[in-house]
DNA sequence: CTCTAATCGAGACGGTACGTCGCGTCTTACG
DNA sequence: CGTAAGACGCGACGTACCGTCTCGATTAGAG
């Protein structure tokens, strides 16, 4: 679906991915119909199923192309274990992009984008670590790491002025990063 | 609303809370009709909405009755700083209503659980304690305490067979509890 | 589906093949849309489909109901083997419900009638006549019968002012009815 | 749109009226969609409309042959008076081209057929005959004389093994063009 | 123990979004 | 640089669900 050359649709489907960011930005997630997507878009109706199944496909689509960033910045950090800089790294990348993650996170699509976040990040660590136990701890650490980050980052985002991103980072690294880390390094005894 | 005596009101409502717990462990919220609750209710469709606004306030009660047992339970031990009990006391709590939580935690309501949850967590700790300061700080860690539990609780009920409930509440107790504790104790400079 | 007590349900289909005929006066049958029919009867769209599954449906209970008009009228006459009186009948019958006919003849829902028609012929000649030889011969005969009629009727219906009725009445007596009697009293040898 | 002379053209236009007349075998008209027919032909989908500017448009060209053809080989007949003679050569005609006819007739696209067989006797006859009175009466004579035998045909293109050829000329000549010439001859006093 | 008013079932209805399909136009990539 | 491929706008289709509404028919609880 990405390896296309026709420029209208390069077009159209850049147009509805502008479209649906603008729209998560305005109102929830499910109140967003596909027809206000396509008429914000430019385009038809109908198009819009040529290009994605539903809505959440074009959600998902918006989603892996930010977190594909996101990881490319972030990864690095945390494989070198440096987690208050890939805390400020992060919240420094919601600031830049706060439109879209202000739609994504704040917005009822919250569901779609950490199941989108998670599977992206399996494939990530997968690709750098070597040896992949994948006990359920690490699968429960996983899904942790990811959902707690990303409802800090959504109550940061409605709540922008009354915290900087330096202090924000320090909770992500305190409350989040380091306690996960401890716990890697000293399972429960039942595990 | 929840001050009735005829006795067909209240077994209406039963049955319908009844139902919507039922139809929620099998299907994700919104593919969960009125109509299908209303059938599986033994009840008539209109009727329904003699005593829901919607689907939501249904979900909202059956939260509602499921969190304020929870936090009944809960809550003296964090009053009384035993973190460990509680987090036992949070585990065992869920397995004796598996069924109540797999549906509503499991399914696609949890948006309307968290939500619900931190209203009445809100309440009640404006209830038991007196001063309370409310800073930004507060806010945020309440939001991350209870998102993150109930995220780390509804992974465990997709998992119940890889991870025991003592281990289950030690994992709570160490990236949860813990973390907040201290960050309340020892605040970041920024605050 | 005709058998219905309820007001509403009566009220509703009554406005919809008001709606019917009153469209396909001014317009060819599949320039019809459904959307229209519920708009002219004031009814919503969905109610459409509430009663009857698609167009054609709608048209065929329109059809049915005067062609059983019509049978009533012209099948003693064809019985009591005056077949004058039985064209005569049939041309003032249509004069009378000239804008029915119109709109059900004259469009493009012909085919749709024709069917209808003999649908209903056959089902009055079954109860009418005792033995039922029902050879190729009767059924050519009855299809030829109901489709001459039929396709001159419409040809009259578009050049009304040409034509009396007491001539278009004698035009489909020489032509139709006694061809076809003659033919039974006679057949081919190869029947 | 006749007279062209590039090759690739004719080659188009040949594959169109064959996927057509092949595809309405085996669907109604109104199933047929114009990417079917291109596919069938295998040409373009954007290709049909340089040729046809629709459906229809096909069909009529597809009839018009077929017609022509079978006017050729029947209106002498007629012009000799020699009923018999026509009915026979129109029934062996249509079992020689049976499967085009089947397609044709037997398939939803009657309406389209009859409609160009008309235009097309109409000139047919304008040609041949030298006084063309062209009186209601004759109108609709012609109307009657091409439908009834359209739908004789097509019942027996449905019915082909009840009965044979012989049978069904007789059939055609005494119920159709017998009465027909009869009519005209000694026409209804009202006219 | 009755009577009366509230509650109930049943389901028709207007409305709105869905996802599909076909048409006929118009752009594009490719030979 | 022309032409075949096919993306696109449009609009109808039939489906599903929502929340409102109108009916009678129970049925609870007050007198």
């Amino acid at each position: 679906m990405s390896t296309v050359s026709d420029a209208r649709i390069v077009r159209t489907r850049e147009a509805l991915r502008k479209a649906m960011i603008a729209l998560a930005e305005e109102s929830p997630l499910d109140a967003i119909t596909v027809r206000a997507i396509a008429a914000r878009a430019g385009v038809g109706y109908a198009t819009f199923f040529r290009h994605y199944p539903d809505k959440d496909a074009l959600l998902a689509d918006v989603a892996d192309r930010l977190i594909r960033e996101f990881l490319q910045r972030v990864a690095p950090l945390l494989q070198d274990k440096d987690r208050a800089a890939a805390a400020r790294s992060m919240c420094d990348f919601v600031l830049e992009h706060l439109a879209i993650y202000k739609a994504l996170l704040a917005g009822g699509s919250g569901e779609t984008v950490r199941a989108e976040m998670l599977r992206q990040t399996m494939i990530t660590m997968a690709a750098t670590r070597k040896r992949k136990p994948d006990g359920p701890l690490d699968d429960l650490m996983l899904f942790h790491l990811v959902s707690a980050i990303l409802n800090l980052l959504s109550w940061w985002l409605r709540n922008l002025s009354a915290v900087s991103a330096a202090t924000m980072a320090e909770v992500i690294e305190r409350t989040v990063l380091t306690p996960v880390s401890l716990l890697r390094k000293q399972p429960p005894v039942g595990l």
